[in-house]
DNA sequence: AAAAAAT
């Protein structure tokens, strides 16, 4: 993660170091003056920066001046001076008020001055001056009342605030993250780009353009998603363009040749973004982090997982971010009722899954595996069975993988076999039955793959095929079944905690049990 | 091991 580390810190816009001098002098007049909290009508820059600067430069020491925690109003700034014990009583109730609501939703923040979390969609309007075509298309399109992390993560976004958010699969992140972008930025062609959505699959940048559009209805947002056709020939200058989704390595392709000003970019965010974060990816974040220098820019990291190493990193780049955790950190959702299966070895799994499916086949069913190579396998396999099934991986074309994406949402497909490309952030309407065939290669994976079913309310089912040599890595995932409210087998759970070690298979090809007598 | 560009 080092390398990581030092790639992400190369994209660092707000850069204490630059502005050291500008703070220590900042934090001598605050001595003197004692701390005395700023506001809109008394701009920070009368504190402690002369007059007759730069315009620009004014702009980025006000920033850093900014991140000091005692001078960042959360709320549509109107600051709180407290003169009388009235307003003082007043305060104190709204404080708590916000901690019970957060309470009673299972949302834990981080971070000060964190505004308070949303009652309902209509306080939108009454709070942050929503315009009335978003409220009607959340209500139209069936959100009514909104879920935690959009309850959290909504006002924390349109206060101007940084964050990273971690909320369980299937909870409403899209929606969280869409919802101030729209509010905030004004319908029409405008001046360039102002919000980056970044996925890390096509399929899951199509499918939040998709979103995105639905919840313009009625307003001309120009939401583009960026395709193959679009990264090539794009010339982003004449087409008009506020909202653009896209993968990582074609926004930075587009960058790079220059197709592209992300210099006006408002509201980037980073979807899935432990998996962004990962090498590979993270050079490319990187580079689309710099393109994005507008010194006000409000970034957000979304995901249902957000492993420590992640948070680190996040912190050191982000400024003055608020963290939002809803439930517990790293968890399934409680819907998701979570078995394990012995299947003793690599040849017991095919049968072990036929005997799944002969007990009881509820499609949709979406199955796992390690390999492009074992999901063709695996396709050929079932092919001979009477299932309609079909299979996903990245040696597909555009096409194939859209038409196979397509046909599972139609219901043609029962039996969807799959590679890791759709284990994030893909939104199957009733999925009933996620089953890892090949054993997930980290907790963060399974939460993923098993997040594929039990999304909106609903409830689901995930089987986990495991074989002798997967029994060291079971008690990872015995103890997500135990965070997301799941029986862990206890036999699991008081087995010895295993060396901190990857899980890498050693399988090459799915093999039928070299046996005559097979049905 | 998988994913993400195009030449």
């Amino acid at each position: 993660m080092d390398r990581a580390s030092s790639m992400l810190f190369g994209g660092v816009h707000f850069d204490r170091k630059r502005f050291a001098s500008d703070i220590e002098r900042f934090k001598e007049k605050e001595a003197e003056q004692d701390i005395q909290i700023e506001t809109e009508s008394q701009p920070i820059e009368s504190a402690g920066i002369e007059n007759g600067r730069k315009k620009k430069r004014k702009a980025n020491t006000f920033e850093a001046v900014e991140s000091f925690s005692v001078f960042k109003a959360s709320e549509p700034v109107h600051i709180v001076e407290v003169d009388s014990s009235e307003q003082k009583k007043e305060v104190e109730k709204q404080i708590e008020q916000a901690a019970l609501l957060r309470k009673k939703h299972g949302i834990h923040i981080s971070g000060h001055n964190v505004p308070a979390p949303l009652q309902s969609f209509e306080e939108l309007s009454s709070r942050y001056g929503c315009k009335p075509f978003l409220l009607r298309n959340l209500s139209e399109l069936g959100f009514k009342e909104p879920t935690p992390i959009q309850r959290q993560a909504i006002p924390i976004l349109l206060s101007g605030r940084e964050c990273f958010a971690c909320a369980p699969t299937g909870s409403g992140k899209t929606l969280a993250f869409l919802c101030p972008i729209l509010m905030k930025i004004k319908p029409g062609s405008g001046d360039g780009i102002k919000a980056v959505v970044i996925c890390p699959t096509r399929e899951l940048a199509a499918q939040t353009t998709r979103e995105c559009k639905k919840l313009t209805k009625g307003r001309k947002f120009y939401v583009k998603l960026m395709t193959k056709e679009l990264a090539r020939t794009g010339d982003f200058k004449k087409m008009p363009c506020t909202v653009l989704v896209s993968t990582p390595l074609r926004l930075d392709f587009a960058v790079r040749k220059r197709k592209l000003d992300l210099t006006r970019v408002e509201y980037l965010v980073l979807d899935e973004s432990d998996k962004l974060f990962e090498l590979g990816f993270v050079e490319q974040i990187d580079s689309v982090v710099k393109a994005c220098s507008n010194p006000s820019i409000i970034r957000s990291l979304f995901s249902a997982t957000l492993p420590d190493s992640v948070e680190e990193l996040a912190r050191s780049i982000m400024h003055d971010a608020v963290r939002v955790i809803v439930g517990r950190k790293n968890s399934a959702s409680e819907l998701i009722k979570q078995k394990l299966i012995f299947a003793g070895s690599e040849e017991g799994k095919l049968l072990a899954l036929r005997q799944c499916f002969a007990q009881s086949l509820n499609p949709p069913v979406l199955v796992f595996v390690q390999s492009k190579e074992r999901a063709k396998e695996l396709y050929k396999e079932l092919a001979f069975d009477d299932i309609k099934a079909d299979v996903i991986h990245a040696d597909l074309s555009q096409e194939q993988r859209e038409n196979a994406v397509d046909n599972f949402r139609a219901g043609k497909t029962w039996v969807l076999i799959a590679t890791d490309v759709i284990s994030r952030g893909m939104d199957f309407k009733g999925v009933n039955c996620v089953i890892n065939y090949d054993f997930p290669e980290s907790a963060a994976a399974y939460i993923h793959r098993i997040g594929r079913s039990g999304r909106a309310g609903r409830h689901g089912e995930a089987i986990t095929l495991y074989t002798e040599e997967d029994k060291p890595f079971l008690r990872n995932i015995a103890n997500v079944m135990v965070a997301s409210g799941c029986e862990g087998p206890s036999w699991i759970l008081s087995l010895p905690k295993l060396r901190r070690k990857k899980h890498r298979p050693q399988r090459d090809s799915i093999s039928t049990a070299p046996d005559d007598n097979e049905e």
